[in-house]
DNA sequence: TATTGTTATACTCTATAACTATA
DNA sequence: TATAGTTATAGAGTATAACAATA
């Protein structure tokens, strides 16, 4: 009494593609998401140090995190609270702020990125088998459409 | 002033795989709740369809979309409602309920699943390409964990 | 008149706990 | 005593709208 009856062969394939796809990108989510909270930060706060590699404006953040304006503010008090950032005067326009990441931030973004090559999903996979992985993942989109970053 | 410059070439190469997979995986995504919404589902209530292949007690189809069986209340409350499903009595417990898809959710169903083809992230890769794609994911899940549905 | 950042607020999603009826 | 399903509720995460300062 199993639907699945009548798709095709490459329909099939597809479907073991994208539930594959979503297994293993669940996995990195939470592995990533693990060692953030081991560090005591939120995921949202974990990439936005990720994402502060130079510094920005708080709306540039946003639009690389792809949540609205209004949640960096909470996310940028809570990393500066904890002296990870800075919100620094922006001399060409006042009403812009540049988050700079501190020694401190800079330290703990550091240690973050050692550990996480530990236990990473992708440890199993040797160079050319990565590279494949890219390139396929690359032409699969070639087709859809720009980046996002994590 | 990119603190990137002081990463090992595999870990660039692992750091690129995953962005791309996270973007991908948005895109898988961003499709199929794109979908369900044109079918007036929500993610979830399209994802219990797609998962009640065969009838299902509910705290089983909570397994299936790794969430509480709190939520699954809610979620069979309305495809019910739309005629979708039907809750059945279990004939050898009667705590249980079977969750059952009606021939209007059949056809709902198959429409979704017909509809999912256009316009899929993964219409960019041949058969071959997918095959390839599919190994190299089951390779990095082999060392990692269990499965996962959508 | 438009934009940056902030605040207050509301909505969605999900989990927890308490309850019932069965086992 | 434990499990299936339900209900009420609380928390996290996110978006919207209104506002002050600045462009």
């Amino acid at each position: 009494m199993n639907t699945d009856v009548d798709l095709s062969e490459r329909h099939l394939l597809m479907r073991d593609v994208v539930m594959r796809a979503f297994t293993l990108v669940g996995h990195l989510r939470a592995h990533f998401d693990r060692l953030a909270a081991e560090m005591d930060l939120t995921p949202m706060q974990a990439r936005a140090l990720h994402n502060l590699g130079e510094p920005r404006s708080m709306s540039d953040l946003a639009d690389m995190l792809h949540c609205d304006a209004s949640n960096v503010t909470g996310i940028a008090d809570r990393l500066e609270e904890r002296g990870l950032i800075e919100r620094r005067p922006d001399p060409g326009d006042r009403r812009r702020k540049r988050l700079v990441v501190t020694p401190a931030g800079v330290d703990l973004h550091r240690a973050m990125r050692t550990r996480i090559v530990e236990g990473h999903p992708f440890n199993a996979l040797g160079d050319d088998e990565l590279a494949a992985l890219r390139d396929l993942l690359d032409a699969a989109l070639a087709a859809t459409a720009p980046a996002e970053t994590r």
